[in-house]
DNA sequence: CACAAGGACGAACGATCGTGCGTAGTACCC
DNA sequence: GGGTACTACGCACGATCGTTCGTCCTTGTG
């Protein structure tokens, strides 16, 4: 319902509307996204909690368009950078522009996405739904990377692509986990170590 | 407070409380330590609200008690059926006792650990110190095992244990989301060769 | 310019949250 | 076996939750 792209939208409403996702995106990384409440919200962005609610119809779609903002987010900070590059190069680029994304405090929980699907992966419904199509996609990235540098020569034809984004994607994950626990390079250091040498092992004879 | 050990406990106050806090770490992998609410986890084991309440002195002495009893479970399916083991044998216990633990829905939202601390990473407090302490506590206990299989010859005495341990965790971890989401083997297997290739090439020459 | 429509507000709602209190019942120690 | 202290309860509190409503203001369109 507040899905509804058909609704017409003034250019005031639409900046709110970002203004409040961003936020909400980056209070769901501290507070959970079950957890960020309308008003806290509210007055964070310096409006009235009716006001932000009206704009998205219920909690709910709340959730849904901050997720979808999230995924924006993510896309201009580990996609897009590696945009350019191709096959092993590429797959290098989106670990380090995943690393990055991390360090520098996108969001100041850690990955958006790490922790809303921890939270949300035993909530049936469409919020949990969208996480988990985005975590089916963003491996696809990673496998669909592998299989470039496989096909121009770089990894080893017999290496499972999806295994080895099960594995790249293992260390990402415990990385961000240990990075926001610790607030210290060394997680991120020791995935760096993780991945490196087992690409370094995948590579072609 | 509530955790002062000095106070004296009946008997009958004693199986509630138990019988409370394994239903409270079972509710906590799937509504979140947070989001466990005094009135529901009241009524699933069939007490008033007040009744809970007075047993823990506040949501935060649940909470905290609640992990206590959740790393209880933990050593009892984890690291006692790895009690008996030693070096590079353990680490295999150990890793496939967590997988059990995992699989068997030992708790209905995975791991404890896994959801508890991704959640209050970013909440400051004694309940957040006594996750993290669990976590290091665990990545101690795979090192040593580590430690161990390189003493008895087993494991390269190049590879740095703590490393190698991050590694096997990793793999876990990420794991026990993939178990959450898709409620199929597929993750577990995946982990599975991770660990096993990368124990293989850890190995002595 | 006028008018339809979206944006933002304050106030209020029912529900639920954690917490405090007074009290009745009961297990355990001397 | 009596008395103390723990167990468990019902009730009520203030706060906060998501949501609804009526109203005023602002924007974009014809």
């Amino acid at each position: 319902m507040s899905a509804n792209e058909s609704r017409r939208r003034r250019r005031d409403g639409e900046q709110s509307r970002s203004a409040i996702l961003g936020e909400a995106a980056r209070l769901a990384t501290v507070e959970g996204l079950g957890g960020l409440s309308l008003a806290r919200l509210a007055d964070t962005v310096g409006m009235s909690k009716s006001g932000v609610f009206e704009l998205f119809g219920s909690k709910e779609g709340l959730q849904l368009a901050t997720v979808d903002s999230a995924t924006s987010v993510f896309e201009e900070h580990v996609l897009e950078p590696a945009a350019n590059a191709n096959g092993l190069a590429r797959v290098h680029a989106l670990v380090e522009a995943f690393f990055r994304y991390v360090e520098t405090d996108v969001f100041p929980g850690g990955c958006f996405f790490a922790s809303a699907l921890t939270e949300l992966s035993m909530q049936p419904g469409p919020v949990r739904d969208r996480l988990v199509a985005f975590l089916e996609r963003w491996l696809g990235e990673l496998a669909a990377a592998v299989r470039e540098a496989q096909a121009e020569g770089a990894i080893d034809p017999a290496e499972d692509p999806d295994q080895l984004a099960f594995e790249i994607e293992a260390a990402l994950f415990f990385a961000n986990a240990g990075f926001v626990v610790a607030r210290t390079p060394e997680a991120i250091e020791r995935a760096r170590r993780t991945i490196e040498r087992r690409l370094g092992a995948a590579t072609a004879a």
